[in-house]
DNA sequence: TCTGGGGTCCTAGGACCC
DNA sequence: TCTGGGGTCCTAGGACCC
């Protein structure tokens, strides 16, 4: 059996974790730039807050419910995170958990009896809230794809359920799928909702369940959605992920907080981004060869993946690197080929492709002590940056002023990361 | 003039996730 | 005036190879 946990409004539960009087209020979190909502509580889901709907279009309904809005608070959210993850990790062991986006971790549950489950999961739910704040809602059952289905029944009626449900026996199962809309299983997004709805009156996760694989197949992305049936019906068809599975690519890309003209402002920025992304590539023990460099101008679609986005170039290094300043130098100057005097820029990004693992660069056998001091630069950098939650030591060529960094109009402090922006109690 | 079979690599595009 | 960021997987089709 498997589990998956999730934090319930992950990143408005970090806000009122330190701000006791917003419980039982409206609180909205938004995304970077302060563009869209991105996290909403209960209550402000309640009032009619959409999801994911551009914030100044929703401003004339939070201002009217008094509905408390923040910047994102990445700082914060990434170290509770961290806490709540650590917690389960020591209570299941490491490889038993399969951290799968930043508030949901998959659980594999099988080292405990099948009657036991509903105690554990409830343990897991109330030591998790206790150690951390947060509090979270735990789905069980045979499949990945069956326990995102009833982590989120569970959260329907979290009276009854107290944030747990298990599904264990045909007949639960059975009743789960009956009741749960095709658009709100695991991977049926917008589009094969759309179809499986309208060609073929296929309304519920059990109908979905009852299809062929042949159906499956040609309808729903191959064995992409041939694995998705499988998982409906029981068969363990996702298996837990090794986590130091690394990335192929690696990406970081901004919008500017206000469009850009300034050559040397783009440059700050895209040397900002690649220390960003080089950090992302030794996390995963990696060094890539190839560097992307992105920028959209303002009017443009920033809507485009690196493959269609607007003036785009990349280089091929002679040797594959993890290191900042080996990153950064081709980056700018790749901005240089890029820009046109004279055009306003809102977006730019960085990415890193052409991965392997760094014990296997070519030349790497017989390193110079050079090359193994700058190893040791990197690791420093990289472990205090990391106990901040923040690039706290930069390469110069970041810049210093920063003025095209995003919006963040509304951050709360940085209260576990930061001394000066410790909570007080007076 | 006729023109097989088996394979790899790359790109584009489409779908999905949080 | 203002709509985020960072990925994943799969398929089809074309170029190219022996």
């Amino acid at each position: 059996m498997k589990a998956i946990i999730d934090c319930n409004n992950f990143y408005c539960s970090c806000e009122r974790l330190f701000k006791p009087h917003l419980h039982n209020r409206p609180v909205v979190v938004l995304s970077n730039n302060d563009g869209c909502i991105v996290s909403r509580s209960d209550e402000a889901k309640r009032l009619g807050v959409e999801m994911a709907g551009p914030y100044f279009m929703a401003k004339p309904l939070i201002e009217k419910h008094n509905i408390s809005v923040f910047s994102s608070n990445y700082n914060l959210y990434g170290d509770l995170s961290w806490r709540v993850m650590e917690t389960l990790r020591m209570m299941l062991g490491k490889k038993n958990v399969e951290v799968y986006s930043v508030d949901e971790a998959f659980l594999d549950l099988s080292i405990f009896p099948e009657n036991e489950l509903q105690a554990v999961a409830m343990k897991i739910r109330t030591t998790v809230e206790q150690w951390t704040g947060i509090k979270v809602s735990v789905g069980v059952a045979p499949t990945k794809v069956l326990a995102k289905l009833a982590n989120r029944l569970s959260k329907k009626n979290k009276q009854q359920t107290q944030c747990v449900m298990v599904l264990d026996t045909e007949e639960k199962i059975i009743e789960a799928l009956r009741i749960t809309p095709v658009e709100d299983i695991w991977g049926v997004g917008f589009r094969y909702a759309q179809k499986l709805k309208e060609f073929w009156g296929i309304y519920d996760a059990l109908q979905l369940r009852n299809v062929s694989e042949e159906f499956a197949r040609t309808h729903l992305g191959g064995v992409v959605g041939v694995r998705l049936v499988r998982e409906l019906k029981a068969v363990p068809s996702k298996e837990m992920e090794d986590e130091l599975v690394s990335k192929k690519m690696i990406a970081t890309t901004r919008m500017f907080g206000s469009p850009v003209g300034d050559i040397n402002d783009i440059k700050e920025a895209v040397a900002t981004y690649t220390s960003r992304a080089a950090e992302k590539l030794r996390r995963q023990h990696g060094a890539a060869r190839i560097v992307n460099v992105f920028i959209v101008a303002k009017g443009e679609d920033h809507n485009t993946d690196y493959r269609g986005a607007m003036h785009s170039h990349f280089i091929t290094l002679p040797t594959a690197t993890s290191f900042t300043h080996e990153l950064i130098k081709p980056a700018v100057a790749l901005v240089d080929t890029l820009y046109k005097k004279g055009t306003l820029y809102k977006k730019a990004g960085v990415m890193l492709s052409g991965i392997v693992p760094d014990a296997s660069i070519q030349g790497n056998l017989f390193v110079s002590e050079s090359r193994n001091c700058e190893r040791k630069l990197m690791d420093m950098i990289d472990n205090i940056n990391f106990s901040q939650r923040d690039d706290v030591l930069k390469f110069a060529a970041s810049g210093t002023t920063r003025d095209w960094k995003m919006r963040q109009e509304l951050r709360s402090p940085r209260y576990t990361t930061r001394w000066n922006e410790l909570y007080e109690v007076h």
